[in-house]
DNA sequence: CTCAGTGCAAAGTATTTGCATGCTA
DNA sequence: TAGCATGCAAATACTTTGCACTGAG
């Protein structure tokens, strides 16, 4: 699959289908893309989902992200369009930012604090737009 | 228990003094403050030491990180020393970095895309130092 | 005396693993 | 056909919760 030695099963094609299928199906836990994967696929296994992700993130195909309370999600990684994520620890809604900033955090770690900045899959915790407002009346 | 209408209770008092005591004892997971807790306090429960770390954070004694990995670690919240975390994901090991940096990003994110990032409690995961040089001889 | 706080045990939740079977290459 | 991948079920690890009892204020 793809020349990285993955082979091309069912459960595989369509979990990566998902995660390239536009809008909203980006950055998604493991749970929801079961769900969804269902419906094309019935009896598969959440284990495997779990299976399958792992091998995909491994072969640089799928971003996992740590976004905060047990929130693990996944995304396609589109090399075209790095960005960091804003995970927001309300609403548990996650959206993107310039990678550019991520991209200047990184090197100032790195050259400040010998620190290499895990870039892909950066996912920064706060309160988005709508959560913010509603709490602060 | 600081006039914030805690009790002050032999766990509470026993937890926040560990979490206080210098050098090291900064960044611990709950199960690490339950094992040194106990040599103060034979039984105490891990249930307890997590309500109460829930407790000490909402009263803003206690930071709560997410460093990755199912690394869920707690520190003293002193305000005279606000600091970014690094968490490195191989072995563990939580560093801090200058506030400056957190606050920037937090300016940064908060004009660009209205996201309020939760600057208390912000960890970063990477490859320390020695993880790095380890994994590129 | 009262109720926040605790210990204990049991339930959750997210994720991983062992094993026999199935399907891609 | 060989062995990677899957389904299933059980195990893990961490954290939370219900309940009766205890002790701080």
């Amino acid at each position: 699959m793809n020349a990285r030695g993955l082979r091309a099963t069912s459960q595989r094609v369509v979990l990566l289908k998902l995660l390239l299928s536009v809008e909203g199906h980006h950055h998604l836990t493991a749970a929801e893309l079961h769900d969804k994967a269902l419906e094309m696929l019935p009896g598969l296994n959440l284990a495997t989902v779990y299976r399958t992700l792992e091998g995909l993130n491994e072969a640089g195909l799928v971003d996992r992200l740590e976004a905060g309370l047990d929130q693990t999600r996944y995304s396609y990684r589109d090399p075209e369009h790095r960005h960091g994520h804003l995970c927001c620890s309300e609403c548990g809604k996650v959206d993107e930012f310039d990678y550019k900033l991520v991209a200047q955090l990184a090197q100032r770690l790195l050259e400040d604090y010998d620190f290499q900045l895990a870039s892909h899959h950066l996912g920064l915790s706060g309160l988005c737009k709508a959560c913010r407002k509603r709490n602060s009346p």
